[in-house]
Order: structure tokens, then C-alpha cells, then sequence
DNA sequence: TCCTTATTGCGAATGAGTCGCAATAGCATT
DNA sequence: AATGCTATTGCGACTCATTCGCAATAAGGA
């Protein structure tokens, strides 16, 4: 993380949240500093690394405050546990394969017809980013591979 | 359930498991039952009230089993636990509302505009019968309630 | 430096299943 | 109807991912 990205996310953390403890501020830099999503494990683990001693109920903590006061966020991908990002992180939907487990992002705009179809006909805002579309991907459809997932 | 619908569940029971047993004809039996959706937990307390005793383990081991061969199926619905369902239960999909958690089905076209989209542009074969569509419900969103889920 | 109270670490508890294993019971055969 | 094979059951212990209660600690304003 660049020292200037780092002194960024410390003034929104003064400003959003009551105090600013080492392990806050490392839990959120974690996740800023990759890139993609990150389960609750991967941070707990990463977050050790760079904190020893930190305990996983204070990561997990963190991430609900985080994620409260919106600097952070988490996204369902299919079966298994939900992955966190940065608030920030860019706008886009997610695929994920049922199959092979392999995700990739898709543009907003891809979803935006049947958002409108669904608002007209139900007056349902669908929300594409809290769950991933769920499916099965061009390379598991081509090889026939079965879905063996609950 | 009528005596015709029950012998009918019978004779595809027997046809697709080695052995019928009480226990996984109640189940089977109480899931067709019921229109709609079920919780494993549902079905563990009905299946129970059916008949004293069955063990949970037992439940769930012939959900398993009963979705194995095609008898039943399941669908996430948001957060919380999966529903089962009759595999006959008619082609739809489901909304679910993340605030109240209302659910409603719609017709299966709805959403064929979008899959085909990302079946042109993935290569992608997107599943809504595995996963509902999340988001708010028109009466939720009408009357401003925020979203406390996780 | 002191004080208030938000935050932490610890370990126990939770919810929703899953697993190992001995006992039971379908059902094909005699 | 009795027998034998083995699928299925019930039980209780276990897992996984997370949450909770609580006493000790430590931010950060006065």
C-alpha cells in the first residue's frame, strides 16, 4: 500500500469510527491492499501475519463496523462463505461457476434490462452486487462437467 | 395428499432407491405435500409430527438422497437456509426480498433476455432456479425500510 | 496524567448440518 | 415363514464459521 493510500484511509477511519486501534486500521488496509475479494479466513490469516496475536473475533467484529460505516463490503459468490472487499473497489457484477468454483466480473450495464423488466412488472429492485449470478462457466458448459454442489 | 398422488410417489420411490423405508416416504411425502418452500428444519418438525422419532440425520441424509435422484430439489434463498421443494413444483423463479425477506416467483421468461446476454458474452449459462434474485420488494422500497442484513 | 468507555482477547456457545458406528430392517431368496 | 445381505437408521460426537459474554486493556478528550 502506497503511504499516501495508507494516510487516506487513517483520516477516514478518524472520521467514521470512535477510535482508531492498530488492529482496525490493519484489518482495513488488508483489504484495501488486495485487489480482489478476500473471505473472512484469508483476512483473519493475513491480518495475523502482519498484526500477531490479533484475535479472529476482533477481525470479525471489525469487518461488521467496517462494513457499517461503509468503508467495506461483502458479496455472496454461490455456495460457501462471502468474500470482502473495499468499498471502493469499482462497480461491477460477479459470474460465478457452480461448478469449478471460478468467478469473473461483468459491467453493470449487462444486468440493466432485466432490472428494469423486474421494476416494471413487480416493482422489485433486483440487486446484483449483494449476490453473485450463479451458473455454469463457457469452459465447464463446453467440457460437460457436472455440478456435484449443494 | 390424495391416494393416487401417494402411490404414484411410491412407485418412483421404489424405482429410484435400493430400499423404502417409512421414514423416507415421509419425507418425500411431506415436501410434496406442502406447495411451497421448506426449510430442512421444516421438514425435520413435520416429518417428526408424521412420525415420532425419526432422527434429523436421517432427514437430512434423505434429502440428499432424494435430490440425488431428482425427486426434490433446493433453492438459496438469500441469506438463511435452503428450501425444498417437489422437482415438479413448476418452472419459475423466485425474488426474495432482503429486507422482510418476502419471496415471490415470476415467470421464467423474464430472465431469458439476460441469459442470453451472458451466454453471447461469457459463454456463461446463468442458473435463477439455484439462486433466488435478491433485492428489495416494492413495498419495502416504497416504504424506505433500510436493509440490516448481512 | 487521568477518566471514560470503546475495543480487545479469551474461551464458551451457537446454528446448521455432517460423520462414524453399531443396531435395525427392507427385500430378494430359499 | 425363515435367512442373509447390506442399505438405512438412530445416536451422539464433531465440524465450520461465526457470535457472544465478560473482564482486561487502551484510545483519545479533558
Amino acid at each position: 500500500m502506497t503511504k499516501v493510500r495508507s494516510e487516506e484511509l487513517l483520516a477516514q477511519l478518524k472520521e467514521l469510527t470512535p477510535r482508531v486501534t492498530p488492529q482496525r486500521r490493519v484489518i482495513l488496509e488488508t483489504i484495501c491492499d488486495r485487489g480482489g475479494h478476500l473471505s473472512a479466513e484469508d483476512i483473519v490469516a493475513e491480518v495475523t501475519r502482519r498484526l500477531p496475536g490479533v484475535s479472529p473475533s476482533t477481525v470479525y467484529r471489525n469487518l461488521q463496523a467496517l462494513e457499517n460505516v461503509g468503508l467495506i463490503s461483502h458479496v455472496h459468490m454461490g455456495h460457501g462463505v462471502a468474500q470482502y472487499q473495499a468499498a471502493d473497489h469499482g462497480r461491477h457484477h460477479h459470474l460465478v461457476c457452480g461448478i469449478c468454483g471460478h468467478t469473473q466480473q461483468i459491467d453493470e450495464r449487462t444486468t440493466s434490462n432485466l432490472q428494469r423488466s423486474l421494476l416494471e412488472a413487480h416493482g422489485f429492485e433486483a440487486d446484483f452486487d449483494h449476490f453473485a449470478i450463479y451458473g455454469t462457466c463457457a469452459e465447464c458448459a463446453r467440457t460437460g462437467r457436472a455440478n456435484s454442489e449443494g
